[in-house]
DNA sequence: AAACTACTCAACCGCTAGACC
DNA sequence: TGGTCTAGCGGTTGAGTAGTT
């Protein structure tokens, strides 16, 4: 007896969104908010599993999304990250709101985990080579070598490589932000604002779910288990590691408070940064502490990230909700 | 130019946890 | 308390594309 299917699979459509698609289930959400997905299919007439109307909202459609071209700073947060939380995407995804779980773990499927390999080749004699598959192993040999090679320079030269590459994401993005906007001409809804306006504020509306059922507790755990692991012996990441996480010369404070302040407020609070050092790490959460510390005043904060943003990579900004 | 290979990433599948009755 | 249902997660697949021969 197995578990029934999420939806009938008869006359259920599978494979690519079409953007006519998209923008039925966009405005629907639109409209009704995201959730309550088992009836979306029926209220907007897609053929459509409720779960695939899901992954789509989530994976691609939700606002706030960014695509393609990680920076070299979402790379050391993505690697540290999978070597302290291992395979936990959505938990690392928590840790960059703009990116979904499902890119983030393509990214590192496709890119990150060839890249550490070679690393971790070239760090190691052929004969010591082994078939690990770990990050964390991948990491703690890295680290602990300090001969290593530049990793900052590989970041750098990988992003140069994704930025390169053609978007088909941003292809796919704009062809539905062109229908949108045609849909939202003839459109009798009354609408404020602009499309992208309208989408922000879903944004945030979806935000202020993540962050609520973000993985900030589950990340504790799996923190406290990482950290009972070290002490047992594990070779996970090291507090000089870490710091060498941190210290990424690309991974700077703006970065770190882009990524959390700016969508997970609870852990900007005084009162949540104490706990975390208390389950982390303590060097982390100084770091944390420190990084943090500039969120206590949103704008500034925002202001002194805006700057270092188009500072650093202007071209890659994401537009910024109109709540702010 | 065609055939082949490698790569990327959107989407799917199957499972689990938690909410609800 | 147990069963059912749903949302969410991680692993995997396969179509499309880019690169190579």
């Amino acid at each position: 007896m197995g578990r029934p299917p999420c939806c009938d699979k008869v006359g259920i459509k599978k494979g690519p969104w079409t953007p006519e698609e998209d923008i039925i289930l966009v405005s629907y959400i639109q409209e009704h908010g995201p959730g309550n997905w088992r009836s979306v299919p029926t209220n907007t007439g897609l053929s459509r599993c409720s779960k695939s109307c899901r992954l789509r909202w989530t994976n691609y459609l939700r606002p706030g999304i960014k695509r393609g071209n990680f920076t070299p700073h979402e790379e050391g947060m993505i690697i540290h990250l999978q070597a302290l939380l291992g395979n936990k995407w959505a938990a690392i995804a928590s840790y960059l709101p703009q990116r979904t779980d499902n890119d983030i773990k393509n990214y590192w499927n496709t890119h990150l985990k060839k890249k550490l390999k070679k690393f971790q080749a070239a760090l190691e004699p052929p004969h010591q080579a082994s078939d690990s598959t770990t990050t964390g192993q991948y990491l703690s040999k890295s680290f602990n070598d300090r001969r290593s090679l530049d990793i900052s320079n590989d970041h750098a030269s990988s992003t140069r490589l994704s930025q390169s590459q053609s978007s088909t994401y941003a292809s796919s993005t704009e062809n539905i932000s062109r229908l949108l906007e045609g849909w939202m001409r003839s459109s009798p809804k009354p609408l404020k604002g602009t499309q992208d306006e309208e989408l922000q504020s879903n944004d945030s509306f979806e935000n202020t779910k993540l962050v609520k059922s973000a993985s900030v507790p589950a990340l504790h755990l799996q923190l406290q288990h990482k950290t009972k692991d070290e002490q047992e012996g594990g070779d996970i990441v090291s507090h000089e590691e870490f710091d060498s996480i941190l210290s990424f010369e690309n991974l700077n404070n703006a970065a770190w408070d882009k990524s959390t302040c700016d969508s997970m407020p609870e852990k900007c609070s005084e009162a949540s940064v104490p706990d975390f050092a208390d389950k982390v790490d303590h060097d982390i959460a100084e770091s944390h502490r420190q990084k943090t510390e500039n969120c206590a005043p949103p704008l500034s904060f925002l202001e002194k990230w805006l700057l270092d943003e188009n500072v650093g990579q202007g071209d890659d900004m994401m537009e910024l909700s109109p709540m702010f």
